[in-house]
DNA sequence: ACATTAAGTGATT
DNA sequence: AATCACTTAATGT
């Protein structure tokens, strides 16, 4: 228990009065959760709003196919957008989020959202710069995906998982990528060649380590 | 030794 | 950039 105090204070103390903070640790529940685990699904109401102690969440859409394409990754002292509008519009969530790396997070009951916005304006100045954040973050995904080629893409996304993982090896197939960025394993394949011989990546079985970083 | 899974490659659209 | 078809290499049983 006091080891998530202690880490509270240290994600969030710098933003936050200690009453807040107090008031959080009250009504909050710790949760961990474990690598690949879901947190939120496509079309489930959302009635906690995470606030991300540690660890790194996948941030995805899906289509009617169940085919995925990856948004953005949150990281620690971040909270997700989508409860944000969702917790005040009573809304379903339109995105999918799963546990990137071992996550620890404090679920806070949504009803607290509201009253802590009248209440203390530093919670208010989180909401609204999270939220600004968010749509900063979703316009540079709209702007990967629109103007740049699949080569740019990959090595983008390698790069942002390197960044969220803390190491710049990561573990993964090139069927996974494929997945992740909505298109097929073989041109992965290829343009991870490339990446190779242009000596920005090394390519192993199960994994690959980023060199530009 | 055999089956399975991951990755590499040429050809076609 | 997608798909097919095939090969090669690594790993599990």
């Amino acid at each position: 228990m006091l080891e998530i105090e202690n880490n509270l204070h240290a994600n969030f103390g710098y933003l936050f009065e200690d009453e807040l903070i107090a008031e959080i640790q009250e009504v909050g529940v710790h949760k961990t959760i474990k690598k690949d685990q879901a947190i939120m699904e496509i079309g489930s109401y959302i009635k906690f709003m995470p606030l991300l102690l540690d660890g790194a969440i996948k941030i995805l859409r899906e289509d009617k196919n169940g085919d995925e394409l990856v948004l953005y990754y949150l990281e620690k002292g971040d909270t997700c957008a989508m409860t944000l509008s969702c917790c005040l519009g009573e809304t379903k969530s339109k995105i999918r989020a799963i546990a990137e790396t071992d996550v620890n997070l404090i679920m806070v009951p949504k009803e607290k959202m509201s009253d802590w916005l009248g209440k203390y304006s530093s919670w208010q100045a989180f909401i609204l710069g999270s939220y600004h954040n968010r749509v900063d973050e979703l316009l540079e995904a709209v702007d990967t995906i629109a103007f740049l080629k699949m080569d740019e893409r990959l090595f983008k996304y390698l790069k942002d998982k390197a960044m969220v993982n803390h190491n710049d090896v990561i573990s993964i197939t090139h069927q996974e990528i494929s997945e992740d960025l909505h298109t097929s394993r073989v041109v992965i394949s290829r343009l991870l060649k490339k990446l190779e011989n242009d000596e920005k990546i090394q390519l192993f079985r199960n994994s690959i380590k980023v060199l530009e970083l």
